[in-house]
RNA sequence: CGGGGCGUGGCUCAGCCUGGUAGAGCAUCCGGUUUGGGGCCGGAAGGUCGCCGGUUCAAAUCCGGCCGCCCCGACCA
């Protein structure tokens, strides 16, 4: 029995003051979530509903993939963090028990999971397995922000798997994939699934799950036939008009112009036309330079791949020291090795000469300089792939699917013997979604100037009865049977039965957003009928009242 | 961690600059009225002005410290 009048559903006209993403503005309005403390969040009564909606959604397709669902404790000793080497995470809560033993309060739960199999799995037989839990993490965000789409505890559906061999994991990967497709389906969202990073650390692939939004943390760079993560997305550069080619190149003097925007501006060339360079210390040794287009910015993920290790921008004095005056400096006749930019294409290009104001121009790869070709620079708008534009879209990731590899299974040593009676590490995949995320990103992506418009399968309630009429009056008569009927058809029902006024009541129902809205109200019951407004887009229609709760089912079932 | 902002009744805010009785709208409670778009009339209750200290005859207001929260950036295993 779900009746307004005796619910806790702290609708507000105004949003908080501090609020700026409107998930976070409607969700406290519609009395769905409220703060406890910096990315701490209670969820109230519908807004659990919403939560525990996309819980079941996982819940039953990973299950269909064969997913077993467990359930692992957030406090922890330290030891296996220390194990695993993800004891110094500063994101890592960490505290002390009563005997003043090292405790964690878990962000993820690898080391716990795979210790269970490292004392468990002895054979191959024993593999594959799929494990799972909807479990509360904890991460102590530097800067929680945007309702619940960056908190410091949140719940997570994360699963793991265990296999023999690579082959394994990528199927057990590809299984995650399908039930991901299916589960983000499901909700309703718009969503792409993108390249994601890997990180330098290992894994062998990774995919986000992103669902478009305006306050998402991410960007997304999409083209038909190809989405991914900005952080590693790789498109055709735009073609930049260069000036004629020359024989040789040209010195020019170029006073006190040490940036890009300078140098193209006094000599009337596009900042394309430029080529900038990057040097760069590659795992506290060597010194390298990365060129690229005036117009282009180094990725610094994709430049960590491409290089393969960790690197950091070189001082100013080792630039001095090895290559040239710095804001003058480029790749002709420099003694270091020189990485050079996919987006650079053939012509001649103005570069530093090494020589206090001075630039070169008609510079041309290979000819002028060797270099070897690499690909760190970050798409923009407009390039292409495949000769498709590229367009960049903020999105929040609501899931991520990882070949983690052998990483953990080393370090905690998890491992089976194989048919010849070797002993073999165990290849691991982690896959998580948060269900937080899916809520406040369907918030994001429907809303509209009323309020929340759910997706049919994430909404607090299916529908909702608004009746209009004192009590023991004929309308309210016909919406409490409305309400049994529509409920013995299976449907979940938030029945307003206060005794307020039609304005705040239509107000309040737009602001939660169920799909349907019924209403009971004396003019329209003397004709026979009532109203049922779809949410999203507020369309009416009147139904007849004699088979109205089998018509409203229909109605629902066809739903967004 | 760097930069910016905010903290006054349940909510949104004014008052602070220029020190002197703590306010408004909404919400709440009581009575009445109204019932298809947050309606109306009358009455009432509700505030350690984030905390600590200082200046002063007197501090929401000025000064110092602390705490909390938000935004931008960095970070995000």
């Amino acid at each position: 029995m779900t009746r307004l009048s005796g619910y806790f559903l702290p609708t507000e006209r105004e949003p908080p003051a501090d609020a700026e993403a409107i998930s976070h503005k409607l969700m406290v309005r519609a009395g769905l979530i409220r703060q406890v403390g910096a990315g701490l969040w209670s969820w109230l009564p519908a807004g659990w509903r919403v939560h525990e909606r996309a819980a079941q959604i996982i819940r039953e397709e990973l299950n269909a993939i064969g997913a077993h669902e467990m359930l692992m404790p957030v406090l922890n000793p330290a030891e296996p963090w220390r194990r695993s080497g993800r004891y110094d995470i500063d994101e890592l809560f960490k505290l002390k028990d009563r005997r003043d033993a090292d405790m964690v309060l878990a962000l993820a739960h690898e080391e716990i999971v795979t210790g269970h199999i490292a004392q468990v799995v002895r054979s191959y037989r024993d593999l594959p397995l799929i494990l799972y839990h909807i479990q509360t993490k904890e991460r102590d965000e530097p800067r929680p922000r945007a309702g619940v789409l960056r908190t410091r505890e949140f719940i997570m559906k994360d699963s793991y798997t265990f296999d023999r061999d690579r082959e394994g994991l990528e199927a057990a990967y590809a299984k995650h994939v399908s039930a991901y497709d299916r589960i983000f389906d499901r909700t309703g969202l718009e969503w792409y699934r993108v390249e994601g990073d890997v990180g330098y650390m290992g894994g062998f692939g990774a995919h986000e799950y992103m669902a478009p939004c305006a306050a998402g943390e991410n960007e997304i760079a999409l083209a038909d036939g190809y989405a991914a993560n900005m952080e590693v997305a790789s498109a055709d550069a735009q073609p930049v008009e260069l000036p004629p080619r020359v024989n040789e190149p040209e010195r020019l003097s170029t006073p006190g112009m040490t940036t890009v925007a300078q140098v193209a501006s006094e000599l009337g060339v596009p900042a394309g036309g430029l080529l900038k360079a990057y040097p760069v210390v590659v795992d506290g040794g060597e010194l390298r330079m990365v060129m690229l287009r005036g117009d282009h910015r180094v990725n610094d993920i994709k430049l960590r791949l491409a290089l393969q290790a960790d690197f950091r921008p070189a001082s100013a004095e080792e630039v001095a020291d090895r290559i040239g005056p710095p804001g003058f400096i480029g790749p002709v006749g420099v003694d270091l090795p020189v990485l050079l930019d996919a987006g650079v294409l053939d012509g001649g290009y103005v570069t530093g000469a090494n020589v206090v104001d001075a630039h070169l121009r008609g510079v041309e790869p290979g000819r002028d300089f060797t270099f070897e070709r690499v690909d760190v620079r970050s798409v923009v708008a407009g390039d292409t792939v495949n000769g498709h534009a590229v367009r960049i879209q903020p999105a929040i990731e609501v899931g991520n699917i990882f070949k983690l590899g052998t990483r953990y299974s080393e370090r905690l040593e998890a491992s089976y013997l194989d048919e010849h009676g070797h002993s073999q590490l165990i290849w691991m995949g982690s896959y998580g979604i948060g269900p937080a995320r899916i809520a406040a990103a369907a918030v994001e992506q429907f809303a509209d100037e009323k309020g929340i418009s759910w997706p049919r399968t994430l909404a607090p309630f299916d529908v909702e009865i608004v009746v209009l009429g004192r009590e023991e009056s004929q309308e309210r008569r016909f919406a409490d049977g409305l309400y049994e009927e529509l409920q013995a058809l299976g449907l979940s029902v938030l029945y307003d039965d206060r005794d307020a006024g039609p304005g705040e009541k239509f107000a309040d129902a737009e602001l939660l957003g169920c799909p349907l809205r019924l209403t009971v109200g004396k003019r329209s019951l003397a004709s026979g009928e009532i109203e049922m407004q779809v949410r999203r887009g507020l369309a009416s229609t009147m139904v007849p009242v004699d088979g109205a709760a089998a018509a409203v089912a229909e109605a629902w079932r066809q739903l967004p």
